[in-house]
RNA sequence: GCGGUGGUGGCGCAAUUGGUUAGCGUACCAGACUGUCGAUCUGGUGGUCGCGGGUUCGAGUCCCGUCCACCGCGCCA
């Protein structure tokens, strides 16, 4: 090895010792016939001396500069009680070099590595080596390793074996956007990276695999979020003869190993379950933050006889009116609700109606259609107090949930309502099966179409027609969501293992049996063969390693990420390919470059 | 596809109603310095204000277009 030590390693026990450091130059500190160079790798820094014990040495290294990669031979001494640096680690040693290798110089670095400077993204990004290594980055690549490797070792002592799926597969017409690899064999035929390993899992499952876990990558070719990157990483999961109970107690299992190895923080199983009907009604969406209250109510009833026509017209188009009680909220400006109205906007609503209440005494613009009664009414139901304001929507249920959840979550933070650090699991159970789709004026999966139909609705299921607004729309899956501080982090499901059960479900999808034998046909093959009951999961990797350590990005926790354009800006994939390689593929681009 | 925010020395930022030679911090370069540790002090280099067009006596600033980054909506079974 080129280093007897680390850099973050060496402490006053290894005082006289001659060590050999190998690492990059942080800082030069060079007080002319003194000199300082702070040391760094991977595990810290420690403080180089050069003096006049050693001038060839000292006049050597003052020609050092930041970023240059050295080795250094030196004495490990203690620093007097004065000059312990108690911000560091190392900072009761430094090593007084005898003499020193430059293994590599550096051109002048675009930003500083330190934990002091602040960069912008794009510069991040285009220079990633040199943001990695940050003290910060290297945290974050150190958790993210630390959370796989304790899911893995949970997962091994489970019984469960980690198999990999192919990455070259084949498209399937549902779901996300895939991307396609062309092939050079099979000319006009492609290859799709996988969404995630889905139909594998199963058909493992089906292989008698029984127990099989993958901290998988998973392709999709759709627009990008600050937790959605075209590619990244699910921890996928898939047992034979399970019940959600038994996947449940494994995920729960796992996040705790996760928590305790990635951050110390001890988090308590079993986690809060919760159906998704509440969750809708309660909270706006299936994702809720749990930290803290501000639950949303419906208020159809209560001000069906309110002469306000916002409200009226609504509910007599079908809509509902549902809303909140703000605490504190009647401190707000027309300023602070002009900027509110505009994030219900967002979500199609098109206003926020308001009321303070206030010494008593009820203000806002729809106060004068309410009567006294129906003024306390509403305030009951929606337990405000005074000081409070009442935030109403009124639209249809779709618009009205989405714009409320997302104020909900404004308020929650802009009301500092939960603190960091503080990590709300909750199991969203009992989705829908289908959901209608208003463009394609059908039932879409809302899952995916192998989801089994939750037992107490398989009669609706085995008769309900597939027409707009029939009860199919009632029929609940067996599935399930892990959703961590209003974030989802995992999604999965039993799976159908009933012939009779998966044609019904293509029926209703509209996919008729030589479609699903086209689109399908090897995976129903398969599940003809004897299919055990199975059911499986997918935590994301990215959401979970970005949520423990408090970034709202995963291009945080991921290496190398790429930009909203799906741009890798430090390779800059996409790029331009040879015109030979098209000719090998049998391609010939259509649209001309820009 | 749509909406919002931003783009100014290497990096991070400022520049009032459109007005003189575009500033500040840091990095970098040179010099000084024996106890610093985000060293200090002195001096210095460095800018096509993202790009293109327009308005104007005059544009970093206003207008139009375009590109890039970020956030969100749609999309993401």
């Amino acid at each position: 090895m080129k280093r007897t030590h680390t850099c973050g390693e060496l402490r006053k026990a290894n005082v006289d010792q001659t060590v050999t450091l190998a690492g990059w130059v942080q800082n030069r500190r060079d007080h002319g016939s003194l000199m300082f160079i702070d040391l760094r790798d991977r595990y810290g820094l420690t403080q180089i001396v050069f003096d006049l014990d050693n001038p060839d040495v000292l006049e050597l290294g003052q020609h050092v500069r930041s970023e240059w990669v050295l080795q250094i031979t030196g004495k490990v001494i203690a620093r007097p009680d004065d000059m312990v640096n108690p911000k560091m680690v190392t900072g009761e040693i430094e090593v007084t070099v005898q003499s020193f290798k430059i293994f590599s110089r550096s051109a002048p670095i675009p930003f500083e590595t330190d934990a002091y400077a602040k960069v912008g993204e794009e510069t991040r990004m285009k220079y990633r080596y040199l943001d990695l290594r940050r003290p910060q980055m290297q945290r974050n690549l150190q958790v993210r390793h630390a959370v796989c490797h304790a899911i893995r070792e949970v997962m091994d002592g489970e019984g469960f074996m980690e198999i990999e799926t192919p990455i070259l597969g084949r498209s399937t017409p549902e779901g996300a956007r895939d991307y396609l690899v062309p092939s050079r064999v099979h000319q006009g035929k492609y290859y799709a990276l996988p969404q995630s390993p889905q139909i594998f899992k199963q058909i493992l499952m089906v292989g008698g695999c029984d127990r099989y876990y993958q901290i998988a990558r998973c392709f999709r070719d759709e627009d990008l979020r600050a937790d959605r990157q075209p590619e990244f990483t699910q921890f996928d999961v898939e047992m034979s003869f399970a019940d959600p109970d038994d996947i449940f107690a494994v995920i729960e299992r796992c996040m705790v190993a996760a928590f305790k190895d990635g951050i110390g923080v001890t988090v308590n199983p079993p986690f809060e379950r919760m159906p998704y009907s509440v969750s809708m009604d309660k909270y706006g969406c299936d994702k809720p933050d749990l930290r803290f209250g501000l639950e949303l109510h419906d208020l159809c009833k209560l001000v069906k006889e309110v002469e306000f026509k916002v409200f009226t017209a609504v509910l007599e188009s079908g809509g509902i009116v549902k809303g909140m009680a703000v605490p504190g909220g009647a401190e707000f400006s027309r300023k602070d609700m002009d900027n509110l109205t505009e994030l219900v906007k967002i979500y199609g609503a098109k206003g926020l109606a308001w009321i303070k209440v206030q010494n008593g005494e009820y203000s806002g613009a729809p106060v004068k259609f309410f009567k006294p009664e129906q003024l306390n009414a509403v305030r009951d139901e929606l337990g405000a107090k005074d000081g409070d304001m009442m935030m109403f929507v009124a639209d249809k249920k779709k618009i009205v949930n989405a714009s409320l959840a997302a104020l909900r979550n404004e308020m929650g933070s802009r009301l500092n309502l939960y603190k960091d650090g503080e990590f709300r699991f909750v199991w969203i159970t009992d989705f829908p099966l289908f959901e209608w789709n208003e463009e394609e004026n059908r039932w879409d999966a809302a899952h995916h179409p192998f989801t089994s139909i939750n037992e107490e609705d398989m009669e609706i299921f085995m008769t309900a027609e597939k027409t707009a607004g029939s009860r199919i729309g009632e029929v609940r899956s067996s599935s399930y969501d892990l959703v961590l501080n209003g974030v989802e982090l995992a999604s999965g499901s039993v799976r159908i293992h009933d012939a009779e059960v998966q044609k019904r479900v293509f029926e209703l999808l509209n996919i008729s049996p030589e479609q699903a034998k086209d689109r399908f046909g090897f995976f129903i093959d398969a599940l003809s063969y004897g299919t055990p009951p199975h059911a499986g999961i997918a935590p994301g990797i990215d959401r979970l390693v970005a949520m423990m350590l408090g970034f709202e990005n995963i291009r945080e926790v991921i290496a190398f990420p790429k930009t909203a354009k799906a741009i890798d800006l430090m390779t800059e994939a996409p790029g331009d390919v040879d015109s030979k390689q098209l000719r090998d593929l049998g391609i010939q681009n259509v649209t001309p470059k820009r």
